[in-house]
DNA sequence: CACTTGACCTGTCCGC
DNA sequence: TGCGGACAGGTCAAGT
């Protein structure tokens, strides 16, 4: 679901939204989805006020003044949606539309702010989940500990990308962009996209990769990042802003859920879905050849 | 050990 | 229409 640029792009929103303000209530119906025991909730989280929002992989971070921060990972389906009220905004604000139609019945946790504004927590699946940690202990949850480098970082060079990916030399190549213990927040939208731009086939070993082709992929994996986040997010069907708006990168995409339509560099070809890695998996045949 | 598969959930879409 | 099955952007645990 939210890959990096999604998660991303609900971040930015989040910040210019909701920090300053201060957690009056919080009702969560789903217990996995917040599985924090209820007095911590009322000692760390109620009357708390939001500090910052930071995004590690696809996971937000949202620091707290209690020396707690909430971590919310998005999964398949989650949102994060704000919405405040009428007098705040006025007529013509885009939250306005919002008003009355959350919660839902993918509502699993609502967060009511102090000045009457709304925080949704929704996940038709309820893969997702919303947990409250001691800010101090971030750096010891074992994911934070495996999880690989941010692909978008300035200090992230080809020579680290190749590095990282060769911790599994044998596997192939779109099952070890996914490993976020290689690297950090890409899902299966994002490799695909990187894999057609860079001409590789999903299934190419990393070892059999050559210095140029691992060159092209991460140049391609930055551009088709940068690109989602600069068209305010990206994808599909559930995703949606912390404003409760859809993306567009969808329509930027050349591979992804584009099968039986025309390859950009093939007009003759059409792109092809298959499985890889256990994943739906979009290529065009004629620039993707299996090389082992 | 390295890699693949199944489980977690609900909703939608496709074919009969 | 109704029903069964496959499938959906992620990640862990369990299996091979």
């Amino acid at each position: 679901m939210p890959e990096l640029p999604e998660v991303e792009t609900v971040k930015l929103g989040l910040n210019q939204l909701v920090i300053g303000k201060k957690v009056a209530s919080v009702n969560f119906n789903w217990s996995k989805s917040f599985p924090n025991a209820p007095e911590d909730v009322r000692q760390f989280l109620v009357g708390a006020q939001l500090l910052a929002v930071r995004r590690r992989a696809k996971v937000l971070i949202i620091e707290l003044d209690s020396k707690y921060s909430l971590l919310i990972h998005l999964k398949m389906t989650g949102q994060l949606v704000f919405v405040g009220t009428q007098t705040r905004f006025g007529a013509g604000h885009p939250n306005d539309s919002l008003i009355g139609q959350l919660p839902d019945t993918s509502t699993r946790v609502t967060f009511t702010f102090t000045d009457g504004s709304f925080l949704y927590f929704n996940d038709q699946r309820k893969f997702g989940w919303v947990r409250l940690v001691p800010t101090a202990e971030i750096p010891n949850i074992d994911f934070f500990k495996k999880v690989g480098p941010e692909p978008l970082a300035a200090d992230f060079t080809v020579a680290a990308f190749h590095q990282r990916l060769l911790r599994r030399p044998g596997s192939g190549i779109k099952a070890v962009l996914l490993d976020q213990t290689v690297i950090a927040g890409v899902g299966n939208i994002y490799a695909d996209e990187s894999l057609w731009a860079a001409k590789i086939h999903p299934i190419t070993l990393v070892r059999s990769l050559s210095a140029s082709q691992t060159k092209t992929l991460f140049i391609a994996l930055r551009d088709v990042l940068e690109l989602s986040i600069a068209k305010g997010d990206s994808s599909d069907k559930n995703y949606v802003d912390a404003q409760g708006k859809k993306g567009s990168y969808s329509s930027f995409a050349k591979v992804f859920r584009r099968e039986g339509q025309p390859c950009e560099r093939h007009p003759d070809t059409m792109i092809i879905k298959l499985r890889v890695a256990g994943r739906g998996t979009h290529i065009c045949p004629q620039c993707q050849k299996v090389v082992i």
